[in-house]
DNA sequence: CCGCATTAATGGTTCATCTTTTGAAAAACC
DNA sequence: GGTTTTTCAAAAGATGAACCATTAATGCGG
């Protein structure tokens, strides 16, 4: 079927013959890399759309469903339904974080390990920047561990416990950091639910110490209190393992 | 937030109606999650798992696409086609970092502090555990550079500036590592295919300094380096923005 | 044994049709 | 007049059947 006019130079690139629904995911792509498109704005709906890339409603949904499932869009169903470009967070960078450890990719020591470099620098972060209001969250979310564990709502405690790195790294104001303090928390968090927990009753007096530390902008110290607290923990999964492989 | 009264008997489930292919998702996960499939396996065709899930093909196949855009299965056609469960790489969690750049969640002053903090960390780690396979493929790398810069050929000096530092991740051997540093010299790339890139002439001496002190294991020096060099590029963006601003 | 055409299996795409959800307009009610 | 209920239409969600395109195995002829 390929004539030699098909190809006349040797560009050997290409390859991997795209997909219809894949000119849907690069097109819209495109216009918000632009501009053209901005978080909230409402796309066509599927009929329109299909109907301007020539494509079947059915291939124009794989595109959509595939661009929502990037976290790029949302779809709405209804009479006001449609595709909206979403107001970016990372949860698609997450979820796909998260399944790297579903595919056994990441072990407990590798995500300590990771945890421990970026924990300790978001703390220092969040020591410059925090806010009146983000040191109250955190006193919050100190205070509802404390009551989840006299109410003896261990499972409470651990969620408890996870938001409080997650309202940590919120007070680094930088959203990269952000997300992947997010995304390893997750991951820390299905862990849990796989893995024995350590008991760790040292974590309800390091936090307060911590707090103390962040009230008093004693970005040193905070930073140390942080990393100790961590590095119990990464010992924890290390002995662990070492059981495990015995 | 507090007492009892606050959560009645009746909390009224959450619900937030399933969409069919989503449970198509979930079963899937599931089995790779509990180990029932693994990395390389081949699920039953298309049209098998509609008959399954007693579903139509349509819906299934969403749910399938969903798994390979999320990065956990490859879709191949073909005689021998079928989905097959991947051998998890990152590439899933980089694309959808790449998005928040592309939805203007991230400005070059959030990447570069963020790197700042991992590349450190990195280079420490690098330190400790390259081989001499890994050193010698950053010394060619770093020659390939010079050569680059030889011919004049700047774009290609810019792709291997960034891949030096995908391979030093690689010495890590820590996937999440790997994978967020990964992530966001993606992103950078990205950044200067729209800004203009900062000149720097001083990224090769320091790149050669860098890998003296790599194979002579001295982690402080190599750090020092590192972060010496990544505070200039933070300098430069911090001044292009408040021009941008002015 | 090799080379080429055939064939079967598989994902990719399309079409037509039906269902469910949702918001808003219209109607009924007080 | 204001409020509630009903109805309606627009949108995505789901379905089933058909057809296309790609790929690897099969088998035939040389």
């Amino acid at each position: 079927m390929s004539d030699a006019s098909d190809k006349p130079l040797a560009t050997y690139a290409p390859v991997h013959t795209k997909r219809a629904f894949e000119e849907v995911t690069d097109q819209i792509r495109g216009l918000i890399a632009r501009g053209a498109l901005r978080p909230g704005d409402r796309l066509p709906s599927e009929r329109e759309l299909a109907e301007q890339f020539s494509l079947s409603r059915n291939t124009v949904r794989e595109g959509l469903r595939a661009l929502e499932i990037a976290g790029m869009l949302e779809l709405r169903k209804g009479a006001t339904g449609g595709a909206f470009v979403r107001e970016g967070q990372g949860d698609a960078v997450i979820s796909s974080f998260a399944d790297l450890f579903i595919l056994g990719k990441i072990q407990p020591g590798h995500l300590t390990e990771a945890r421990q470099i970026v924990a300790v620098a978001v703390t220092r972060l969040a020591c410059q920047r925090a806010s009146e209001d983000d040191l109250d969250e955190l006193e919050a979310n100190v205070e509802a561990s404390r009551q989840a564990v006299s109410r003896g709502d261990f499972p409470e405690r651990t969620r408890i416990n996870l938001e409080f790195h997650r309202l940590l790294a919120k007070c680094t104001r930088n959203p990269v950091l952000i997300v992947i303090y997010d995304a390893m928390i997750e991951i820390q968090r299905q862990m849990l639910e796989v893995l024995p927990a350590a008991p760790n009753s040292a974590v309800m007096p390091s936090r307060e110490r911590l707090l103390g530390y962040l009230r008093a902008r004693d970005e040193d110290r905070a930073a140390h209190e942080m990393e100790s607290n961590l590095r119990l923990l990464q010992q924890h999964y290390l002995s662990e393992q070492a059981k495990g492989s015995a």
